[in-house]
DNA sequence: AGGATATATGGACACTGTCAATATGATTAA
DNA sequence: TTAATCATATTGACAGTGTCCATATATCCT
């Protein structure tokens, strides 16, 4: 055990998130618990009140650190401005697809506010940079249609969203497309593509 | 206090589940407790372990009784064979959507599988008539296209699953189309349905 | 009436989050 | 260096939770 710090037990934050992520891992949301993790690290049981007061601004940091890791995946996965519209929708819907898979608790975490504290300014901003990064997209490629940008870009996100939902509470199990042969993720977007390109 | 029953508290089952929604309903799923129940009607707090052995148990009967519910609903809103296929995923699409925003975390209780038994036959049975109410409509009016019919029947179902979700966890405001001013829900459903009608 | 069954009670246990009082480590000022 | 201050950790308490158990009572059936 590393101490980066003084004190009895290191960096007793970073540690906490450490574990905190790890319960949320393999437990789920519920899993997760201020005195399990102090156990766990053995520490008194309200040690962890010292680095975040309750457990809402636990997972406050848990949520700002997840949103942070997912636009740093979708910036490094969004190909360029050459790129056309259907290469980037497609390259934005599978980063969240496979994010979502991959940590699906914390996934499930970031858009259920009443875990955490609404009114954190930081949290905030680390979500509203989601949103961004697919009207970019979006807007960079949008064609005249009868309906305005806006809600194309919700119907995208929408579907996304509710397609890795359904996947992740195990409302929809793996599939693909029977007659593409593509996978069902993919196809699903090129339903919504075929709608909003002329 | 009318005692269809016997006993000192005549159906206490039914009292359970009526107190169980209406705390579902004013304080999230995690605003519903065993002895909160009990205290509120009145009775020991070990009492409706009589009728429910356990907390998941209780979450499967109230999960059970809201996808009848919803079901009841769309079948008495889904217009006749004679409508097209605009105006009976409209429909559809509508009936979820207000189910969703009156009743929100009874939403939320339903597509959160760890909340319920997963093995529980009656809830199973119940869950499936949603997804066979939207097949059915689909399948009758669908048109050959690139994909099949699956993808596009879930397509639309995680469109719409995901604005639900989106608005019900307040990551969306309401809104309207600034090109056509209907209503945001509707849409985006305009949106998927230029992909799929041809 | 008696016995079986369904239902309700109260106590216990191991948990939980949060708060308050206290102690100790680390840092800074005099 | 000593003293004061601050950050951090500990311990104990409190009210609350779900679940189990032994017990009691009500109801139903034979």
């Amino acid at each position: 055990m590393i101490k980066t710090s003084s004190y009895h037990h290191g960096n007793l934050r970073e540690q906490i998130l450490q574990t905190a992520f790890e319960l949320l891992d393999d437990e789920g949301i519920d899993g997760v618990g201020i005195r399990k993790i102090a156990r766990l690290l053995g520490v008194a049981h309200s040690a962890p009140a010292n680095h975040f007061k309750n457990k809402k601004a636990l997972f406050t940091a848990l949520a700002t650190e997840s949103f942070r890791h997912l636009v740093s995946i979708i910036e490094k996965e969004t190909p360029g401005e050459t790129s056309n519209f259907k290469l980037a929708i497609h390259s934005f819907s599978n980063t969240i697809f496979e994010f979502g898979l991959k940590y699906p608790n914390r996934y499930k975490l970031l858009w259920r506010r009443e875990y955490s504290d609404d009114q954190d300014g930081e949290l905030g901003a680390a979500r509203d940079n989601i949103y961004a990064q697919l009207t970019a997209i979006l807007s960079e490629h949008a064609r005249k249609k009868q309906v305005d940008v806006e809600s194309q870009a919700i119907a995208f996100w929408s579907l996304i969203h509710g397609y890795v939902l359904l996947r992740l509470d195990e409302n929809l199990n793996e599939g693909y497309d029977e007659v593409t042969g593509i996978k069902r993720q993919i196809a699903i977007i090129d339903v919504l593509i075929d709608g909003i390109i002329e």
